[in-house]
DNA sequence: CAGAATTACGCAAACGGTTGCACAATAAAA
DNA sequence: TTTTATTGTGCAACCGTTTGCGTAATTCTG
């Protein structure tokens, strides 16, 4: 087992002490020049790599912050992480990257984890705002930053997009579109979900209908989700019972919703209108590219993560901050008129943004 | 600025020593039924987490592993570092991710901040295997494990997959279809790509066809390079330039040719045939379903965790291991018969899985 | 019931850095 | 030349754990 170099072992063959090392590396006092120089000398020929440990544990500053997401695996997340570990690396931070797996009690076990790392602090995406790691992280003062989640308290900062405002506005447009049965894949063990099943429930209940007559199926989450509820569905029901559209929680459970509609037949928009959430990368390269709500995936992982380090440089003096992201309808060829024949469909090109007009 | 309870803090309120508690916390030594109760009270009411920081320093072990991929956003990565994460979580471990977006000095600065965070070991998918990361890997005796790449050392370990019979038999398949003429976008500055472009090479020139007949793109390594590089070769040459089939890669590559393509009216897969590698999970969703090499992602993340840590805790005793993936053909929709009229179409229902006869 | 073995716990050093303070050497001021 | 300020460096404590060693108290053995 080869031992690193330490500062010991480069004091030593510099001729100096310890703390003189620590000075010329760190640039922290006037050294003299020759000094200096010997010391770096010695640094380089040895090779010599500060731990990270050790000064962590002695400036008790870690330089470290860590981020629990719900799934790594969704192209959401995926983005949302890298807008982080840009905006990090750019501040000398790096991270610890974690995923809930939209456990709980994962999740909570993650936070303290991390807490036990001393991370200097944590971006998350908790599935209460009011749960066991959101009260861990206060009781400790361990700076966090909300993502993709929202807080009642003023003292928390947080980045969300309006989730009832993006779920009312997918509802609209395809009650716009004619659509009067819709069935809806839900996921309402996350509060931004949660959020969503109400903009779609008030949507429906504004225009009259009775959400009893919608199809309402449960936790879905991802791709796979989307794919056996769907296809579950219809092989209990047949595709008679099938509504003329369909409202996913997020884009994968979309895109499992489309792959089991397609491979029994169903054509989509055609027969079946579907609309998803979070706009994710690839939402306009499926096989029928879908229209869906737009959320900034990235940015929102870069504000978040300098945020954090914003109110962790500044320690307590700044106030919290909020941001509230406006949602926008990105119009692709997954919907059509209900009832129409299979005719013209209403192809756009490119990526319209356009809201509804309410 | 509040302060987290240390051991000492519990200790006092227990009314024992530091190491007491230390022992009681870790099952490490015989304690009284009493003692213990005491310390697992005071704990608990302080709600003590141990500091792994000071941990790590003195028990010279992290528990952490870091993991250099080249690029997060590609589901291909995603998928992998899942795999890791779940061998990782599974074995008490946790993970520093890292990305470092195809660049050479990136790798090295990633692979330096590692070893300084004294990680106990490294996944990594480095860009040469003669490179410096690696030099400074095997110099600090920090056991590594490469993932998607390979070793001419018989001492290192990996796990790669065979890129250079992948890249054959998608250029075989294609040959088979009665394709002469190609576009292949490659990526040469990372060893694996390099390779797939030499099986793509070998394919060409077996099978009497010149090199030089080809287009070849340079650097394309993610969805947009693709949609670049295709579209302004059309821009600038004109479709009628376009060769029959195109081999991209890696699938991101591959769709964002097909974006390029499909936004100029050229039809996939009647007027230009695609192929790429990876088999994201996708693939088989976008546009035109693609027809691809299959490698085992997740599967690959999940080995090289597992095996890392093995070499972790088993220390110089285990010997190297290395793993070769044999690449699968996928066949799905985005590639048919050369010069044939569009007709019928080759569709394939599902994910059928054969090799070319080769 | 004395001596040996065992049990239960504390002391203090170590891990590898950082940093307040002391102080010698030199330079500037009186 | 003496006093004072400045510069350059070392000493030692500290960060919060773990752990080898020592020892008092208890239990076992013959």
């Amino acid at each position: 087992m080869k031992r690193h170099p330490t500062l010991e072992d480069v004091a030593r063959s510099a001729g100096v002490s310890k703390s003189t090392v620590s000075r010329v590396l760190n640039n922290t006092a006037r050294i003299s020049d020759q000094t200096r120089r010997r010391v770096l000398y010695a640094a380089r020929t040895l090779r010599y790599e500060p731990n990270i440990i050790a000064r962590s544990l002695s400036k008790n500053k870690t330089n470290t912050i860590g981020v629990i997401l719900e799934d790594i695996l969704n192209p959401f997340y995926s983005a949302v992480a890298k807008g982080i570990e840009t905006a990090l690396r750019a501040s000398g931070y790096s991270m610890i990257l974690t995923s809930s797996d939209f456990d709980y009690d994962n999740e909570v076990r993650l936070t303290r984890m991390l807490v036990r790392y001393k991370v200097d602090g944590i971006l998350i995406t908790p599935m209460r705002h009011d749960g066991d790691s959101i009260a861990l992280l206060k009781e400790r003062g361990v700076p966090f930053f909300i993502l993709n989640g929202r807080s009642e308290d003023r003292e928390v900062s947080w980045i969300d997009s309006d989730h009832f405002e993006g779920a009312l506005l997918a509802a609209r447009y395809l009650l716009d579109l004619g659509h009067r049965r819709f069935m809806c894949l839900r996921h309402m063990a996350i509060e931004g979900s949660r959020l969503r099943f109400e903009g779609f429930r008030q949507a429906i209940e504004k225009s009259g209908l009775a959400l009893s007559d919608q199809i309402i199926l449960g936790d879905a989450r991802s791709r796979l989700d989307g794919y056996e509820l769907a296809g579950r569905f219809i092989d209990t029901h047949g595709v008679r019972e099938l509504p003329s559209a369909v409202i996913a929680v997020n884009d994968t459970v979309a895109i499992g919703v489309i792959e089991a509609l397609l491979e029994r037949d169903v054509r989509i928009p055609e027969d079946v209108s579907i609309i998803g959430y979070d706009d994710i990368n690839i939402a306009g390269l499926i096989r029928v590219p879908l229209t869906t709500i737009h959320q900034p995936n990235f940015r929102m992982g870069e504000i978040g993560a300098s945020q954090l380090i914003d109110k962790i440089e500044r320690a307590e003096r700044g106030v919290a901050r909020q941001f509230l992201i406006q949602p926008k309808l990105v119009v692709r060829d997954s919907c059509r008129r209900s009832g129409l024949p299979a005719a013209e469909s209403p192809h756009t090109d490119g990526k319209q943004k356009s809201a509804t007009g309410s």
